[in-house]
DNA sequence: TTGTAAGCGTTATCAC
DNA sequence: GTGATAACGCTTACAA
């Protein structure tokens, strides 16, 4: 039977008020209360208890990090860093994967679940925006949205410029005299908002180049996997004329792609050249060392977070967008 | 203002206590009843307070996974399957990575810390049995051990057996024909029972094949990262005679050193084989194909779920050890 | 500065 | 089967 605050009270002859000022506030109480307080807490070996803390004040000290899975080096690269800016902020950090299921999400959103033990939610959503505004109504706690874009002023979220970071490692392939570029990771039937603005800008990069877009050329991928990766550029390889130049939406992607390419006898980048986004560290160690967009994850948390502290703290504020930078980090794998 | 358990009760005309059967127990409530007691649920859009109901039953639902580094791939696949497991049985986790603070295993291993809002730990230590054995009775509450072997039955852990993981991959680049085997990873000035255990095993299978040790070959490497695996097999590969095999603590540290390999132009399996241990996916998708112990991080996850939550039910149950299987997984790194 | 007491929103004990 | 009511352990007015 653990100690209470009474019973710190009563073993140091005190009152509960002054426990509780001791442990929580430090304010307004004499060095020799506080003694007396600390030296019977030692001997209770007394420890708060959150729950009663969490019911009195409102507060976890806990975040939630939905992602769709925390083995994709990109989420758990985020993970990593918002664990990091959550703890410097005095918040741990609760971590759920959705896989593909939508009712998970909903149920996390909405508050249909009765574990819900945090202050607030950083969301990198599955769920399409449509259907994110939808529940609008009632989603009852903070919340923050990774890595999508254009949630009409109604939800904070962070995120790079989709369609920019597409359009970038296109150019790159463009600039080293690539002609055929394929795409891996359009989903023209499914309306994510990633997928989409990463297809717009592959394809405003050829349009620029003033090359025909082949609608054979651009595949989807359900997973953004090294599997599918692998799959779908095996299917390219096989088509006439043959990419010289594959664009993988993710990196995961751009390694079985890459890894297609040998198994089919060719070269990276020689005869195709391969490009991602993501950046994650595997891309800098393959062979060849993978040119990637890279999208600053330690960047994308600490903004997140401190947003979501900021809106727990004032639910009033306004909505904010914020858009992280992103650069190309060329490598051996697009050639030069 | 959100609805509480009252102002249903009194919205539907009945007692808190019906109100409350109906939310959580569904026990003792006539269909009449239940359905007036849900109209008015619906009507106030009512959501339990989890708090109050961790305050009262003394359960969170929730339990804590503690690993050094969430985005070493080990880890997040670890992570996935012990979210999924955890889910299984009505349970959401929380994820802290302790880096190499020790400070920060320890306060959250002896409930120093504030916000413990969880009812059992999953622990990935980075600190010595000899550590955790001495804050023994701090440790408040159930705990179950990753990764780790021999505690002396203090604790419950599920490990793999450390000595023959490795003893498997040497004795594996042995019956290669492979002679000059060189290891990284191995700590001799760290009392870490996991390096300790893998370089036992290292030696014993030269042992076996009566190879004689090298000093020089087995090499410390801090982080079992990519950029340290790189930097020890470089250093490994300059020396006289050149290892014809090196074998990494970790797959991660093998990547590092494949790179390492190729960049001293040299090839991978013909002048140097490499085997890791983790079987990570990188592995089965890298130019060669890593050859590497598996750890099944399903089945460990499952089982220290479930033994935690059995824990978290009965505080009195003994302590037990439960070691996972593993197996050698043979890819190109490793020749023929 | 310290003491008393009233909640926070549940669950659970007790009668009825 | 249902209705009052007392905890759970803490924070915080309010009083002293």
């Amino acid at each position: 039977m653990p100690a209470t605050l009474r019973d710190v009270a009563a073993r140091a002859n005190v009152a509960v008020r002054t426990v509780s000022n001791v442990v929580s506030g430090y304010t307004h109480v004499s060095e020799q209360m506080r003694q007396r307080v600390l030296a019977a807490i030692e001997e209770l070996d007394y420890r708060p208890n959150p729950a009663a803390r969490t019911l009195k004040t409102g507060r976890t000290g806990m975040l939630a990090l939905i992602v769709p899975e925390i083995d994709v080096p990109y989420f758990s690269a985020l993970a990593r860093d918002v664990i990091r800016a959550a703890d410097d902020r005095g918040y741990r950090v609760m971590i759920d994967q959705t896989g593909h299921d939508h009712d998970r999400e909903r149920d996390l959103l909405t508050g249909n679940d009765r574990r819900m033990l945090f202050d607030g939610i950083l969301f990198s959503p599955l769920v399409t925006q449509a259907e994110l505004l939808e529940m609008d109504a009632a989603v009852r706690m903070p919340l923050v949205l990774l890595g999508e874009h254009e949630f009409q002023g109604r939800f904070d979220h962070v995120a790079i410029d989709n369609v920019r970071a597409a359009e970038d490692a296109v150019a790159h392939l463009v600039a080293r005299g690539r002609r055929r570029i394929a795409a891996i990771g359009a989903q023209p039937l499914e309306p994510y908002a990633t997928p989409q603005q990463r297809t717009a800008g592959y394809e405003r990069a050829l349009e620029s180049a003033g090359i025909e877009r082949r609608p054979d050329y651009a595949r989807p991928a359900a997973h953004y996997s090294r599997a599918d990766g692998y799959a779908v550029a095996k299917t390219l390889l096989a088509l006439s004329p043959r990419p010289d130049a594959i664009f993988c939406f993710s990196d995961l992607l751009a390694m079985g792609a890459m890894r297609a390419v040998f198994d089919a006898g060719l070269t990276v980048p020689d005869d195709v050249a391969v490009v991602g986004i993501d950046d994650i560290e595997e891309g800098r160690y393959s062979r060849p060392t993978l040119t990637s967009v890279s999208l600053d994850t330690a960047f994308i948390a600490e903004q997140a977070v401190s947003r979501l502290v900021e809106r727990i703290d004032d639910d009033a504020l306004e909505a904010e967008q914020i858009i992280a930078p992103h650069s190309l980090m060329v490598r051996e794998s697009s050639g030069d």
